[in-house]
DNA sequence: AGTGACAATGCATACGATTGCATGCATAAA
DNA sequence: TTTATGCATGCAATCGTATGCATTGTCACT
C-alpha cells in the first residue's frame, strides 16, 4: 500500500484506454475519430465499436499531445494593447468568433501598453507554440517582430502598424486620412481656428502618424500650431486628463476645440475640463477617436471618428486563418473604414 | 529536389540540437536547464557548453512537449462572464499579474453569458489540459462543473457562484449583505418608500441573490413592493435600457429610486430614464453595484456599491496557485469587501 | 590494494497522439 | 486452384521533453 490508489484511475481516458475496451488497436482509434482524412476506410463495425467505447469513458483527444505529433496547435494567440479600452472588445470577440468556427482556441493577453509585456508575450508564444498570432504592438520594433517571425514560422496579423514580412498581415484604418478630415472639418465647418491635440508627435504609436495628420490639415489650411496646445497622451482615461491638467498650468489661452487620439483620452480630457469649471462643447469642444460604447455615455455624447472594431477583428482573424492554410499566401494589407459622428461634444 | 530546403533548419532548435552543438546527451542539456530540480549536479564545464549552445541556437524549450512529459501545462483557463463590462478588466489583470509571477501563461475566454460559451470553454479546457481554472459561471450547473473537475482532477477557483466540491475555492463579496444594507439605507436615510429593482428574482446569477436581499431588506422595514417595480435585467447597459423601458410602458407610477444590481444596468436605466425626459436623481434615484470605470463618467455620477476588483482577481489566483501546488488543500471560501460610495445619482 | 560513496553523465522509456508501411484476409479475375 | 487487388487493421516510429536507472570515473578511507 505504498500509493493510494481509490481511484481506479483518476485521470482523463486515453486513446489506448479507448482502445482496449473497443478491443482494437490504438491507431484505429486515431483514425476512426478522424474520418475526414481521406483514402483511410473503416469497417462501420469497428467505428460503431469505437465511438461506444468514446462514449462511454467520454473520451477527448488531449490537444497538446495532437499538437506534438502533427506540429499544429489549433490555438492562435492575441495581444490587445489595453484591456479598459472598449475598443478592443468587439475585435476580441470577432476574433474568438471566427476561431469557434473553425474549432480553434484563442489565448487572450493585454499588454496594458507595457513594453515588458509585450516582450513577454512573444517569449510565451514562442515557447508555447501556437499556430497564429494577433496583436496590437506599440512599443516592440518591427525588426524584433520580424525576427519572431521568421524563427518559428508563425503568421501573425498585426492591427494598425505596417509591418513589413512575407508572413505578417496587417489591418489598419487610414487613421491618418480620418484625422485630416476631420480637423479640416473642424476648420471649414465649425470654424475653429485655435485646435489643440491630445497625442503628440513623439508618442506610442498609433500617436505620430495622426498627430502628424492633424498638424498636416492645419498647415494645409495655413492655420497656426500653438505648441502649447500639442498635449502628449498615452491612449487611456487618465492620460486625457494629465493633458487637460497639463494645458491648463502651461497657457491661459486655452483652444477652442481639442482633438483627442481616441475616445479614452477624449473622455477624461471632457471630466477634467468640466471638473475645472468649463462647459463643453461652449468653451472647449472635443473630439475623440474610435466611438466607444463609453462615446454615448459621457455628457455631452462625444463626437468622434468611429471605426468598426468588430469588422476589423473578423478581418484580422480572417486574414490569418486564410494564412495559416497556406504560409505561401501573398502578403495582404487590408483597410477597415472610419467615417466621423458628430454627437454633442464638437 | 523534392522539397524545397532553402531553410537548413526553418524550425525551432530543439534540445537535440543544442545537445549535439554541445557535444552532450539531450537528456543533460535537460538538466543543465532545470536545475532547480534538487540533487542533480553538473559540472560547471559542461553547464558552460550547453548554456553557449543554448544561447547560439537561441533556444526555448517547448512548453506542449513539457507538458506532455509532466502533465503539467504552466498555463491557466479564465473564462470571464462579459469583457464589456468594465468589472471583469482589474479581475483579469490581477490574475495576469499573478500567474506572471509564477511563469504561468494565462488564457482568457469570455463567455458573454452563453451558454454555449460556458459549455465550449469546458469543452476546451478538457481537451487542453491546463492546470487550473479560473471562472465566473453564469448558466453552467454546479454538478456539471464538479463532474469536470473530478474527471479531470483540475482546481477550478469561482468567482460569486457556492459550488461544494473539494477541488473549487470560492472568493465571493456578500453582494446580498451589501445590497441589503444599501436598500435599508435608501429608506433610512434617504426617505425613499417607493423602490424598484432591475435584475429579478428569477433571472441570472448573480441576480436571485442579490434580488432577495433587496426584497429581504424591504420587508424587514414593512415596506411594501410594487411587482410592477421589479425589472428583469440581464447585467448588460442594454438591458438597463430595456428594463426602464419596461417599467415606463408599464406604470404610471414610478418608484423614486431605482436599485440595479450591477453598474453597467444602473448606467443603462439613467440613459434611458435621462432621454424620457426624467432627472436622475430628482424624478428618479438610481443605484449600482460595482463601482466601475464608467461609475465616473456618467453624468449624475453614480453611487454604487464598491467592490474590489483586483483583490478579487489577486484571491481567485493565489487561490488557485495554492491549490494546484497541493491539490489536498482544504477547500477556501473567501470573501472580498464591499463598500458604499455615495456621488450623486442617488 | 580493495572497497564504498558520490559526482557526472548516458541510455532507454514514457507522455498521448498521428502516420508510413506492412500484413492478413476476402473477393475477383485468370 | 492460383494470383492479383483492395479493404481493414496492426506495428513501429515520431513529435520534444523529463526522469528512473545504469554506468563510468574519481577520490577517500580502511
Amino acid at each position: 500500500m505504498k500509493k493510494e490508489k481509490s481511484n481506479p484511475s483518476n485521470r482523463p481516458a486515453t486513446m489506448r484506454d479507448v482502445a482496449k475496451l473497443a478491443g482494437v488497436s490504438q491507431p484505429t482509434v486515431s483514425r476512426v475519430l478522424n474520418q475526414s482524412n481521406t483514402a483511410i476506410s473503416i469497417s462501420e463495425e469497428t467505428r460503431i465499436k469505437v465511438m461506444a467505447a468514446v462514449e462511454q469513458l467520454n473520451y477527448r483527444p488531449n490537444v497538446l499531445a495532437r499538437g506534438l505529433r502533427t506540429q499544429q496547435t489549433q490555438m492562435i494567440a492575441v495581444m490587445i494593447a489595453d484591456i479598459s479600452n472598449s475598443f478592443f472588445h468587439p475585435i476580441a470577440r470577432a476574433i474568438q468568433d471566427v476561431a469557434r468556427e473553425r474549432n480553434f482556441d484563442v489565448m487572450i493577453a493585454n499588454s496594458d501598453q507595457v513594453y515588458s509585456n509585450e516582450l513577454h508575450f512573444i517569449e510565451a508564444v514562442t515557447r508555447r507554440p501556437v499556430d497564429g498570432v494577433i496583436m496590437v504592438p506599440i512599443h516592440i520594433t518591427n525588426q524584433f517582430l520580424g525576427e519572431f517571425v521568421t524563427r518559428t514560422n508563425t503568421p501573425v496579423a498585426v492591427l494598425g502598424q505596417h509591418v513589413d514580412h512575407p508572413l505578417i498581415d496587417v489591418v489598419f484604418a487610414r487613421d491618418d486620412k480620418a484625422i485630416y478630415d476631420a480637423t479640416q472639418w473642424l476648420v471649414k465647418e465649425r470654424g475653429h481656428r485655435e485646435l489643440g491635440l491630445i497625442g503628440s508627435l513623439d508618442d506610442l504609436p498609433p500617436g505620430p502618424r495622426r498627430a502628424q495628420a492633424f498638424v498636416d490639415a492645419l498647415n494645409e489650411l495655413q492655420i497656426p500650431v500653438n505648441p502649447a496646445h500639442l498635449l502628449p497622451g498615452d491612449f487611456t482615461l487618465e492620460g486625457g486628463r494629465r493633458a487637460v491638467q497639463q494645458l491648463l498650468e502651461t497657457t491661459d489661452k486655452l483652444p477652442t476645440v481639442l482633438v483627442a487620439l481616441n475616445d479614452l483620452m477624449a473622455i477624461g480630457a471632457i471630466l477634467c475640463l468640466q471638473e475645472a469649471g468649463y462647459s463643453v462643447p461652449d468653451d472647449v469642444a472635443v473630439i475623440g477617436f474610435d466611438d466607444i460604447a463609453e462615446a454615448t455615455i459621457v455628457r455631452p455624447a462625444l463626437t468622434t471618428i468611429a471605426q468598426e472594431p468588430a469588422d476589423i477583428g473578423r478581418k484580422l482573424a480572417t486574414c490569418l486563418f486564410e494564412r495559416i492554410g497556406d504560409l505561401a499566401m501573398p502578403r495582404r494589407i487590408l483597410e477597415s473604414p472610419s467615417h466621423l459622428i458628430v454627437r454633442d461634444s464638437a
